[in-house]
DNA sequence: TTGTCTTGTAATGTCTGACATATCAGGCAA
DNA sequence: TTGCCTGATATGTCAGACATTACAAGACAA
């Protein structure tokens, strides 16, 4: 771990930086634990309070854990999958709700990538994970379903479709360009017409990966992307025609 | 801003998640002002040093800037794209590189996704984009290449193919996935040989595309990443087998 | 000898108060 | 009017102290 601290700015933005290289170097072991706040106040020679804030920073990045008694400080984190989807949904969801990106960009840039995993989905699909799509479809038709519910099965239903390629790490991009959109198609209003049109799309989806019918999927997966995009431009246009008509 | 800290734990953590939800909730506008921190430190019922850790971790995650001086104070900072981006690559760099996520996994979920991208790349790409890929192409074929430098250049080249595609949210996740496998990538010796037969196969990608055929291009993202698979396999038999023989 | 209790200790979590520093706004003089 | 100066206000940093937690070792009793 470095002491010196030649460049310029915050001192405790430099010495998180120093010390997350020294972890991403594999200076710092997994589950090593770091000298005590106090040790590394001495050895930066800045005081305790500075210290904590880079600890703080680098906590906040799933980097380090720490724990409170005797034996207790700072170590190294292993980022768990789901930790690291966590921070991957709220990085993208970030990017997307503060940046106006449109509707129609994320919702592309989604399908595309789903629509890439489907060859391999149909050739892994378990009969579990046919069963959860199928579960998701049965709710996606319940009665009384509100459009925030509607969309959170949504979701699962997509995640549920990436999950069967049965590959963790496609999972774990995949949950985050999904997750990520479901503030802007909570912004959808789903009529009781879409809702069954959507649903429709899934089920043939879902009959065609069952059948293990590649091409069949991704015809189906184009047809629900159009759709989609149907809806988002419905919203944009009934958006940007505010100005009452005379 | 909420200021009631039922819920157990750290102080600052607390606060911390609580100007977050407020962010996201958009109570606190892009580029809007938070209040000074001796100000939070009254609402929220601790000391300045608690408020400062707490804001320390919406700092790491590039939800805040700060700035000092007279109307300085902490601000709600708008996640540029590169910010973002660099983000994505740090969480996905460290759930591959301290999750011990084997080669084979990461490279088939990489090649799964960019082999997605390639019928839009084919229908969008614009003479700049093939020239940036024909570019890199060319710096791959320039001998006395280390390993690493040729390691990079096949990041940029396939970042450039995806970027091809036209849609800056897919560029965003591609990004993710394909400069993660970096430092996976830099464990593989390239030979001379290896190496000749990855540019072909580039080549070969690039004629697809520029002729516009996506067929023709996902087949030779299908062979490049069935060769990347080799290189990985050998990889992992010879490290398997670090006990001498007799 | 074994099991339980107590005490000690080292670490993080937090508070208080202060000083250093950067930046802007406004006043004052040339 | 222009330029400099000064004050105000905010973050950045420091020093020392106390509170809280959790583990470890020793004391004690069965």
């Amino acid at each position: 771990m470095q002491t010196d601290l030649t460049g310029a700015g915050e001192f405790s933005a430099q010495i998180a930086q120093s010390i997350r290289a020294a972890i991403l170097s594999g200076a710092l072991p997994v589950d090593g634990r770091l000298p005590s706040e106090g040790e590394l106040a001495t050895r930066f020679g800045v005081s305790r309070p500075t210290i904590r804030e880079a600890l703080k920073r680098l906590a906040a990045q799933n980097l380090i854990r720490t724990q409170r008694g005797a034996s207790g400080g700072a170590f190294v984190a292993r980022p768990s999958f789901d930790d690291s989807r966590a921070q991957l949904v709220s990085t993208a969801t970030l990017l997307l709700s503060l940046n106006e990106v449109d509707f129609e960009t994320a919702c592309e840039a989604r399908f595309v990538m789903e629509r890439g995993c489907l060859p391999m989905v149909c050739k892994r699909r378990t009969p579990r994970d046919l069963a959860n799509l199928r579960a998701e479809i049965a709710r996606q038709s319940t009665d009384g379903l509100s459009d925030t519910d509607f969309c959170a099965s949504d979701v699962a239903f997509h995640r549920a479709l990436v999950d069967a390629a049965g590959n963790p790490v496609l999972s774990w991009h995949m949950a985050g360009a999904i997750e990520a959109m479901q503030p802007l198609m909570n912004m959808i209003t789903y009529s009781a017409r879409s809702r069954s049109r959507i649903v429709a799309l899934h089920d043939g989806l879902v009959s065609a990966i069952d059948a293990g019918k590649a091409k069949a999927a991704q015809a189906q997966m184009d047809d629900l992307a159009a759709y989609m995009q149907e809806l988002g431009a419905q919203i944009r246009t009934a958006r940007s025609a505010p100005p009452a008509p005379i």
